[in-house]
DNA sequence: CGGTTAAATAACCTTTTGGTTTAATACAGT
DNA sequence: ACTGTATTAAACCAAAAGGTTATTTAACCG
C-alpha cells in the first residue's frame, strides 16, 4: 500500500541541499541571513525575471530554509535556522566520523612505530 | 572574451550541495566516511544498476567530495574532507550571521526593557 | 588461451529544473 | 472608481538529472 503523500516525498535533507545547490538561492539565503526582505527587494540584485525569483523562493520555502508571511500586498521573507542546522549537523557528523578514522589510524601507527624503531636499533 | 573552461563552470559549492542533495549519494558518503570501498562494494546496498551507481560516483568526484584511484581492475573510493568542510563552513557562516541578528535584537530589547520596567514600578 | 569479475561506455528515455513571457490578482493611494 | 505596485499564476521551453539496458574493455585466475 502506497500512500499518496509518499509519492513525491523527499527527505528534508534532500530538499535543503537541493535548495543550497543553486548560487542564486544561496545568495538569497545570504541576503536573508542579514535581515528579512520583501520579494522584490530580494529580486533586485538578480538579472532574472520576477517569476524566476519566485520559483527559487518556492524551493527555499519547500526546503524549510526560508519562511515568509504576506501582509497587505508585500510578502516578507526570513531565514529559518532549523533546517540550516539540520544540514550543518549532517555534515559535521560525516566529518567527525572521517576524522575518527584518522585517529584510529594514528593510534595504530603509534603502536607499530615503537616496535619498528626497536627493531632497527637491535 | 570567454574562456572555454568558463562555459560550464560551476562553483565548488554548487557541486558539493548538488552532490549531497541525493539520498543515494549521501548514503555513499556515509559509507565512505567509515572506510574506503570499491565501486561494487559501494553499489551492493543499492537497488540500482551499476552504471547508475557509477554516475552518482562521477557526481561525487566532480564535487570533490570523493576521490578514487584504480589499481588493477578495482577502483577504490574514499572521502575527501576538504570540500565537505567547505560546505560546512558556508552553513556555519550563515548561521552565525543569523544568530548575530538575534543578539543585536536582544541587546536592543535589553536596552528598552529596563525603561519599561521602571515605568511600571513608578 | 578462456572464462569470470570489475568497471566503463554508449545510447536512450522520462522527469525535474530553471528559466522565459504573458496575463491575472489584490491591495494602496489619490 | 482609477492607477500604479507587488506579487502570483499559466503556459511553455531547453537543458540537466537520474535512471535503464546492452555492449566493451581490462585484469585476474587456472
Amino acid at each position: 500500500m502506497i500512500l499518496k503523500y509518499m509519492l513525491n516525498y523527499q527527505a528534508p535533507l534532500d530538499l535543503v541541499f537541493q535548495a543550497l545547490a543553486d548560487p542564486a538561492r544561496r545568495a538569497m539565503v545570504e541576503r536573508l541571513s542579514r535581515s528579512p526582505a520583501s520579494v522584490s527587494e530580494l529580486a533586485r540584485p538578480f538579472d532574472m525575471s520576477l517569476p524566476a525569483v519566485m520559483q527559487h523562493l518556492d524551493v527555499l520555502e519547500a526546503s524549510g530554509l526560508v519562511r515568509s508571511e504576506k501582509v497587505g500586498r508585500v510578502r516578507t521573507c526570513r531565514v529559518d535556522d532549523a533546517n540550516l542546522k539540520l544540514a550543518g549537523d549532517w555534515i559535521s557528523k560525516r566529518r567527525a566520523l572521517w576524522e575518527q578514522r584518522f585517529d584510529r589510524l594514528a593510534d595504530y601507527l603509534a603502536e607499530q612505530k615503537p616496535k619498528s624503531k626497536r627493531r632497527r636499533k637491535s
